[in-house]
RNA sequence: GGUGCCAUAGCUCAGUAGGUAGAGCAACGGACUGAAAAUCCGUGUGUCCCCGGUUCGAUUCCUGGUGGCACCA
């Protein structure tokens, strides 16, 4: 909800109105008995009419919370092209939730949005960071959240899109908080495991933080050097920070979820690999060769050059990897998209049925406030 | 046309001295709170080419087909 004061020669008007939702025209002009309407909503804009001497326009935003539109599915299910529509359509911004997208030295093998699609809808956490720079779901949720804070400021809607789920669960519902690691506990820890193994964690963590031990996954050598990482730095079991709460957000949510055949899903990811090949993927990867040690650079469609490049394989068969492991990634965020009953999904056929579900969602959604002025 | 070899999972192939089978890759499922395109865990999906024969029992041995490969014509 809006309020508009609009202050003329003559009067002063002063309005609470829905915001510009429906991408329809929307008058308002009926109390000043004029033939014209005197100024008119047209997505997120407000045009007045010419002949009229305007002193000052204020508009404020109140009481109902923005919205944050996400829009995710499986890598190569056309999420950059739906995501581009709906911000288009809303006329605001669009805030990449990918993991690798966010790293400017890598183009090709992201899949970022065509040149053509980034000058039509401002994009934010494309390219945005370098790939020597430590970066996490934390820090995502911290940018993100500041990010959001702004673009409220502007806009009402906002649409978040990616792929990578860690990262929309951060921005959608928090993660906990936990100190800084110094870099010595961190690189001691990986040298201890290096060194003894993972037993050596397993048994460190059993005293540090018994809790934890029983429900950790003791084969999985990443969350134990993490826990014992906060044990070590804080002296208080890792498990003492784990809330499980959701954090509050100042902003609702609509999930989009697009999804495809695995026929087709797997045909689209095949070509693509393809596509990337021809666009130059393998100089890109030549070029980051050396910063493979960079976690950035463990990446799907960077590694397996890294290991051509080596030796280990061949041409054909780098390629066919890169394809065989992009599906089993795509599998891998279907079976995180499962266990997540938000998301509304549509097929790839229907994505133009997307636009007007928002639409009802949103009608739905600021109905109710509206009673209140 | 002749001779030899081969036929087993989606693919490449093991194997069963006769008791209806297993590896790798692919595929499929799950976990997930500061590396997440990461990391970790789990699952065999089969007319053992076809028709007969021998046998209590044949994917395995035998006859004959069919298909493939190699060599000789």
């Amino acid at each position: 909800m809006v309020l508009l004061k609009i202050i003329t020669k003559s009067s002063v008007i002063s309005k609470s109105l829905p915001f510009s939702y429906f991408g329809k025209l929307f008058t308002e002009a009926a109390h000043l008995k004029r033939e014209q309407p005197l100024f008119i909503f047209y997505k997120n804009r407000i045009y007045i009419d010419p002949r009229f001497t305007i002193f000052a326009v204020m508009t404020h935003i109140n009481s109902v919370k923005p919205l944050l539109i996400v829009v995710t599915g499986p890598t190569a299910s056309g999420k950059t092209l739906v995501s581009s529509e709906i911000a288009q359509h809303f006329c605001t911004e669009i805030i990449s939730a990918d993991s690798r997208q966010l790293f400017r030295e890598m183009e090709i093998g992201t899949a970022i949005p065509d040149s053509d699609l980034l000058s039509k809808v401002k994009h934010h956490f494309i390219h945005s960071h370098s790939i020597n720079d430590y970066y996490n779901a934390s820090r995502f949720e911290e940018e993100v959240i500041q990010k959001l804070h702004e673009l409220y400021s502007k806009v009402d809607i906002v649409v978040l899109t990616g792929g990578s789920m860690l990262y929309i669960d951060a921005v959608c519902n928090g993660i906990d908080d936990l100190p800084p690691i110094d870099l010595e506990i961190r690189n001691n820890l990986i040298a201890r495991f290096e060194k003894e193994g993972i037993e050596s964690l397993r048994f460190e963590l059993k005293k540090l933080d018994p809790d934890y031990y029983h429900e950790a996954d003791l084969q999985n050598h990443k969350r134990l050097l993490h826990a014992l990482e906060i044990c070590l730095q804080t002296g208080k079991p890792y498990s003492s920070f784990r809330t499980h709460t959701r954090k509050q957000r100042p902003f609702g949510i609509i999930k989009i979820g697009l999804s495809a055949s695995r026929e087709i899903l797997y045909d689209r990811i095949n070509r693509r690999v393809d596509d990337m090949v021809n666009a130059g993927l393998e100089n890109e990867a030549r070029r980051l060769y050396p910063y493979r040690r960079n976690n950035a650079l463990n990446t799907v469609g960077y590694r397996e050059w890294f290991d051509y490049f080596d030796g280990f394989s061949s041409y054909d068969e780098t390629i066919e990897k890169i394809k065989s492991n992009t599906r089993r990634y795509a599998r891998k965020q279907l079976t995180w998209f499962r266990r997540d009953g938000e998301v509304k999904w549509f097929d790839l056929s229907e994505t133009g049925q997307i636009i007007p579900y928002i639409e009802t969602r949103l009608k739905i959604l600021w109905k109710n406030h509206h009673h209140l002025y």
